[in-house]
DNA sequence: CCGTTCATGTAATCTGTTACATGATTTA
DNA sequence: TAAATCATGTAACAGATTACATGAACGG
């Protein structure tokens, strides 16, 4: 249920579907995405749990915008989700399971550059994250511990996301070397 | 559709569904989790599909076995899915949203427990690969960097699993001594 | 006039979880 | 004899993706 639990979180404000895409894309798809589909219907359901409430409003440009907000019974549930215990260990990782049976093809080349096609992604993900933190760090002179508490807890996973994706593309960068090495010695 | 090539990439060997939920647990849970009903569903399409074929075998000791193996398409889809550029960036961490919205509390204390907590689990998901990397070195020789390419590549996806947790350990300290030091100053 | 952004959604399908149902064999 | 392990699955529900459908406003 934790889609549910995010839009809730991210309705901190009142929002509209479009709205809350844009922050799922650029605040926070550095754990966890949706599609623009997924979070209207997750809307529809939340608003008839009685857990949010809508407005249709004139938008300033384009067609009429539906904002939703919080409900005290949405807060609540909201409040309990965040003091329930760490939700920890069904992270998937597709691209590690690509490699772990990527020995069936016996091609150790293929493996080089995939990883090395894999470091270049991480690297673009690192660049992003820390422009986000770069502009999070001019803008906001109490950056980053004295934020309000709420933007607090946003720069800590911000920094998650960095030291996640070092840490991925230090890994590429070991087993760079040990393919490299041992293409070497496979074809002396 | 990676569940279907996680399936096709354990069944280098016949298995059983039975088995392919042991592998799931055993060896591959840092990357991937599937429940023992998705996995006869996977495994009926993947019959369906022509990817798989099926035989009826006693057991040694409990009921009749079904097992699976490739055929030759099953095979080649692997193969090509194995090709395929990495698949990157759609990786979800529930606890990293539970963090992001914490705030809302305006409790620290909290915010402190959670990550204390999430710290330990991790510490836990740790020792777990490290007693694999350790069986794995005492029983093969050639490890890491001589093995066979299918337990090669397995090798290198442990050591993912490894630097990622103790990357996020590395990271609740800072955060654990971050939210200390706030704790001390906001109660002076 | 064409592409992009703004803005809403539905339908079909696929993926994943939880609960249920059955029954033999092994170990304590 | 009771619990754990071996072994199969189904049904219902929840979560996620892809394709489709509509249309206004704005910038080039």
């Amino acid at each position: 249920m934790s889609i549910e639990h995010v839009i809730l979180g991210l309705l901190q404000k009142p929002l509209s579907g479009y709205d809350i895409k844009q922050h799922f894309d650029r605040m926070i798809s550095h754990f966890w995405a949706a599609e623009q589909s997924q979070i209207y219907r997750t809307l529809k359901k939340l608003e008839q749990k009685g857990l949010l409430k809508s407005k249709v409003e004139p938008s300033e440009r384009g067609p009429d915008r539906k904002v939703y907000s919080l409900t005290p019974a949405g807060r609540k549930s909201l409040q309990e989700w965040l003091r329930n215990e760490p939700i920890f260990g069904d992270e998937r990782y597709a691209f590690v399971a690509q490699l772990c049976f990527m020995g069936e093809l016996e091609d150790l080349g293929q493996t080089l550059s995939f990883v090395r096609q894999l470091k270049e992604m991480q690297e673009e993900t690192l660049a992003e994250l820390q422009g986000c933190d770069a502009a999070f760090r001019e803008c906001e002179p109490d950056y980053p511990d004295d934020l309000p508490h709420r933007e607090y807890h946003f720069a800590l996973t911000l920094d998650m996301g960095i030291a996640l994706a070092k840490a991925k593309i230090r890994w590429c960068n070991q087993v760079i070397k040990r393919v490299e090495a041992r293409l070497e010695r496979e074809t002396e």
